[in-house]
DNA sequence: GCATTCTGCAA
DNA sequence: TATTGCAGAATGC
């Protein structure tokens, strides 16, 4: 038997390790299950003839990295009963020994890839990436003990195998850090003894194995069984996909544009510095603060939650008007932003074997049933400044390709005309034409051509704040009115769509009937101050319970709909890649010669993946860069497929 | 180093 | 009585 572990030379921190380890090395725990680690020929071949007659395993994979697309196999653990877990090592410590991966894999590949074999486990979608790097298929995925968690308690952020242990089997597992003596950080898979990480590895698909049917059975009470099965399960594979593909950067344009922002960020900061003082920093809100209110003794404003006078953004442009100092801190401001989180940081992010970044969709985080994004966030890149545009052109098509947007067209603003079922917001809707104007029409009561910009403006604002539960004084301050007008804007709006205001106090009944509201696809939320007295906090409750209705039944209208669209390009046999999800807009890749066969196809699917009583628009754009779209006429003159 | 606060970007 | 996120910089322990 080989050694397939390639630890490289020693050097005198990995020796310490070593000889650390051995001392502070305990025994192997006891487990309660028989933990059945394969090291031999013999033993892989009793392995795979339990396997491959099995109808279902659960699945964990042991890795090096935490990043799905940069991690190594180190070992893989399965359970299909509650008295053994397997562990398959792949690569243990050095003076070890276990087969070799090219020898496993292919016959690995057969159970990992049959379809018939339903696997479980924690957070598949990681283990699918790393599969997938090493060309292996995963299909069959069942159930996720990760997103079940998720669906039960959408509001709790955490869902850790070790949580759910806790919670749901009142068992404690067991930590390498601790079983080896070193803290996490110092950690790596490559100096766990062998029966160590078998031991470890088994556990998790053991303590999946015995959670899976407690989780199940409580999302089958909860009626969550079908949004389980039918839309997060299934999602796993496609987010994996979307991981897997990444999205390109052009590099060059991100080190110039770097160097733009550097420039000018130095001149204004020269600026500042001598209207201050030359070791002033612009983005610590203490010093500019003390420069702002005690030095130069302009008016207070706004204050941050802890009572401190406030310097953000509203603040400067508001003393900007009486002094040049706020302008340009704010000038500073908005570029060390844009060039730290989103340009100066953007060649780290991108991986040299593909060119592109692999940015992480997570499926447990939001409480409403959104996506979110991070490392890094592709949900939050700028688009409204100039200067942001300019960082959405850094995101750019393969060669020989285009990317796609396809946005879904005001598709909360639609969702609530659905559920309020308000006849004039659902004309609004039917009627086709800008919605905001025709919301300003409608409330003001004038014909569609007499909608002025600031009446529009002042439709757009309210459209938005009713999503939020947002208040008069909120709204008389983003309108720059007085809280009368506001107040009155407001009691006009809900006396033209009545219906709005009664839907609002039926969600609300019902969260306080249940304790919980539920999305379009049953999705639940609980919220737990909704019976609190009349208060801040009642209030608080309340408008998350309506914003949830809204927010949560458009995330999973998205969700289908990306369903239905990976559905659509496996059966039609397109190469088209979906890359990016920001909430209520998808960003595809396609060959371009095959942009305007999918265009029609793209937007017809997502249109009807959710029916709802008002029209579902998705308008669609192309281009080489996601800075620089135009819109496809095609698309919109062939609406009907 | 880690946690908290403030700030600001998106839908 | 404005929702949902992620992340960087400054700051304090």
């Amino acid at each position: 038997m080989t050694n397939n572990c390639l630890l490289p030379d020693k050097s005198g921190y990995t020796q310490a390790l070593l000889l650390e380890r051995e001392s502070f090395f305990p025994e192997v725990p006891k487990m309660p299950f028989t933990v059945r680690c394969v090291r031999t020929t013999n033993e892989f071949d009793e392995f795979m003839e339990l396997a491959w007659y099995c109808p279902w395993f659960s699945f964990d994979t042991e890795t090096t990295n935490i990043n799905p697309r940069r991690a190594e196999l180190v070992g893989m653990s399965f359970c299909w009963c509650p008295e053994e877990a397997w562990y398959i090592p792949v690569q243990c410590p050095q003076g070890d020994s276990c087969l070799p991966l090219g020898l496993v894999k292919p016959y690995l590949r057969k159970i990992i890839e049959r379809e018939d074999i339903k696997k479980i486990g924690q957070n598949l979608k990681y283990d699918k990436i790393i599969l997938k790097n090493y060309g292996i298929n995963f299909n069959g995925i069942a159930f996720d003990t990760l997103i079940a968690s998720y669906l039960l308690d959408a509001g709790s952020r955490r869902h850790n195998l070790d949580l759910l242990a806790k919670k749901y089997l009142n068992y404690n597992t067991i930590h390498l850090s601790e079983l080896i003596g070193k803290g996490k950080h110092q950690l790596s898979t490559k100096d766990v003894p062998l029966e160590c990480m078998a031991a470890y590895a088994a556990e998790d698909a053991w303590v999946v194995a015995k959670l899976a049917p407690l989780l199940y059975a409580e999302a089958e009470r909860q009626g969550l069984l079908p949004l389980l099965e039918h839309v997060e399960i299934p999602l796993i594979s496609v987010l994996a996909d979307m991981e897997y593909n990444g999205i390109k950067v052009d590099l060059e344009k991100a080190n110039a544009l770097q160097r733009e922002f550097e420039h000018r960020m130095a001149a204004v900061l020269d600026n500042v510095r001598l209207q201050t003082n030359d070791r002033f920093n612009p983005n610590s809100s203490a010093q500019l603060r003390a420069e702002l209110y005690d030095n130069l003794g302009l008016p207070q404003s706004k204050t941050t939650p802890r009572g401190e006078a406030s310097t953000d953004k509203s603040v400067l442009v508001e003393l900007a008007k009486q002094h040049e100092l706020p302008k340009n801190v704010a000038e500073y401001r908005e570029l060390t932003k844009l060039n730290g989180t989103y340009v100066s940081s953007l060649p780290d992010k991108v991986f040299f074997e593909t060119g592109r970044i692999h940015a992480s969709f997570n499926q447990a985080v939001t409480a409403t049933g959104r996506l979110s994004s991070s490392d890094p966030n592709l949900q939050n890149i700028p688009a409204r400044t100039e200067d942001g545009k300019k960082i959405r052109k850094l995101f750019v098509a393969e060669k020989d390709h285009v990317l796609i947007s396809a946005d879904y067209s005001q598709i909360e603003l639609r969702i609530l005309a659905h559920y309020s079922a308000d006849p004039r917001l659902q004309e609004a809707f039917h009627s086709g034409e800008d919605i905001h104007a025709a919301v300003a029409a409608q409330v003001a009561g004038v014909p569609l051509d007499q909608v002025t910009d600031s009446m529009r403006k002042a439709a757009k604002t309210i459209n938005f704040g009713i999503i939020y539960g947002q208040g008069a004084k909120k709204l008389a301050t983003s309108l720059g009115i007085s809280k009368e007008q506001a107040k009155q804007f407001i009691s006009e709006y809900f006396k033209t769509y009545p219906r709005v205001k009664s839907f609002k106090q039926s969600v609300i009944n019902g969260c306080r009937r249940n304790g919980y509201v539920t999305t379009i696809l049953s999705r639940r939320r609980y919220i737990p101050n909704i019976n609190e007295p009349d208060g801040p906090d009642r209030w608080e409750a309340e408008r998350i319970s309506v914003n949830t209705v809204v927010q949560g039944s458009a995330a999973d209208l998205l969700k289908l709909a990306m369903l239905e669209l990976d559905k659509l390009f496996q059966q039609k046999l397109l190469t088209a890649k979906m890359l990016v999800q920001v909430h209520d807009e998808l960003i595809l890749e396609v060959p371009s010669d095959l942009v305007n066969h999918v265009i029609p196809f793209i937007k017809a699917t997502m249109e009807s993946a959710v029916p709802l009583s008002v029209p579902v628009v998705v308008d669609i754009e192309y281009g080489q860069s996601w800075g620089d779209m135009k819109i496809c006429e095609q698309a919109a003159n062939n609406r009907s497929l």
